[in-house]
DNA sequence: GGGTAGATTTGACGCAGATCAAATCATCGG
DNA sequence: CCGATGATTTGATCTGCGTCAAATCTACCC
């Protein structure tokens, strides 16, 4: 299975279908994915609204807890997953436990189609997440069906390539201080993407995960964040929050041009 | 663009075409893609004859030279290729110079596509390569047209992607010893794929490029070889060609889990 | 509010791998 | 075969980050 959780820039002619039914309602799993919260930025914003019609019936809506796994590295791929909010982490250990974080999921993304039987990484919950569940076999049929689909899976596994080759370079050759730099850019740029707030933007992971993501130790990962809060680069806030006061300066920084 | 350089497992049904027409000739470029080298290989594997031949007036064969770029990071996008023999190198800078190698590509893998309108990194020739170079318009139409060729592609994207987080586990998490000795077991299991002598596997590489797809100096590379050499667990042989002696224990220190 | 458990920060120290330097080896043109 | 040039190996030393340990901080439950 692979994750296909890409920096997804809004479609062009998606704009976010507004949910016509009881707004006040926390969540309603009848509601067809035609009104779908994150239609207009997940895979679906390709389907018309008679093909979601279709879709919808073969899909099923899950919540899932923090710290719950969607499926374990290893596990058979059997399903596809559409995140509707909500957080996760993919990861892959070696046999002693280290552990290597490579990606983070957030609303819209996706998660599934795997080059092989079994799924070749866990996904386990960071924020209590929703997320619309596809059979495998479904999703095949789906492919073979909507080549408008394939096509933007495709450019989705595209662009998850190109994040996949940047993750390269910040791990086989910048420095502590660069990785935290260039993470934060990206949550940034990631909460901007999804219409969230990014600048203070929130940071829903631990410093723990931060450090398997980046390729440090939590140590490492704390010491390198008080650094750039002491030179006044960033700030921390309320509710796990970070400001970029420069952003400019920690573009530099992030790409090795800083001091 | 992307490069789709996958560790493509031989196609069910699609036994290598044997050139029927002069094989003592060294390359004709007439010579339609039905008749090509690494058609049962390569995304070509699930056109047929006649599609083929539509596609066979689309492309042009190119041959490159080694240290030659097909195209640099930040060039337009503008056409895919296929590897038909030869060896090339995928890598990113940073501003200071510090390269990342991305990828290794070698006969019957696919480069081009990009998510972006820019290629995201250059890729340069190892060993005198020949490609079948198309043009990205050209490269949308087929796509459009041609479904199957669209799911290929998101297979052969798929495996990237498993292979990138693979390769993110090693950069973030792997010690220079593991490192070296998963690199040569992909090396070799790439070369088994290829229908290529294994083991000793021949490596195409500079010590220098070595290191930088892995994360390692020059120095640390050798070191880590000789160490390898010295423990008998590989043995250099002529021809930049390395025996692996135990499999085995080379694939248990790969997952850190040898001694 | 007080207590507890986990997360984060800070400190002291060690080491894997980087850096700097030099020797050895391989390739190739003449 | 010789000399030159670049690749590789080896050696000596340095350092950024890891490791180990302990001190806060935070969140949450009673």
């Amino acid at each position: 299975m692979q994750d296909f959780a890409t920096e997804t820039t809004a479609m062009p002619g998606g704009s976010a279908a507004a949910d016509a039914l009881s707004p006040s309602l926390p969540r309603d799993t009848s509601i067809p994915c035609v009104s779908c919260d994150v239609r207009s930025r997940a895979v679906c914003a390709v389907m018309s609204d008679d093909e979601l019609g279709r879709l919808s019936k073969l899909t099923q809506n899950q919540t899932y807890a923090p710290g719950e796994a969607l499926f374990f590295e290893g596990d058979e791929a059997g399903a596809c997953f559409i995140v509707q909010d909500g957080a996760l982490k993919l990861y892959k250990l070696l046999p002693d436990g280290r552990r290597q974080i490579t990606g983070f999921l957030f609303k819209g993304d996706f998660l599934g189609l795997s080059p092989k039987e079994d799924y070749g990484f866990t996904a386990e919950v960071l924020e209590e997440a929703h997320a619309c569940v596809l059979p495998a076999e479904r999703m095949d049929e789906l492919i073979a069906d909507y080549p408008k689909l394939s096509n933007r899976l495709l450019n989705l596994a595209s662009m998850e390539l190109a994040s996949a080759q940047e993750q390269m370079l910040l791990l086989g050759r910048k420095t502590a201080q660069e990785r935290i730099a260039s993470f934060l850019l990206w949550l940034s740029q990631r909460a901007a993407d999804r219409g969230e707030e990014s600048n203070p933007v929130r940071v829903p992971m631990s410093r723990s995960d931060m450090g398997d993501y980046l390729g440090l130790t939590v140590e490492t990962v704390s010491r390198s964040i008080t650094k750039l809060k002491t030179t006044g680069v960033i700030t921390l806030k309320e509710g796990n929050r970070i400001e970029i006061n420069d952003p400019e300066l920690m573009t530099a920084i992030a790409a090795g041009d800083g001091c």
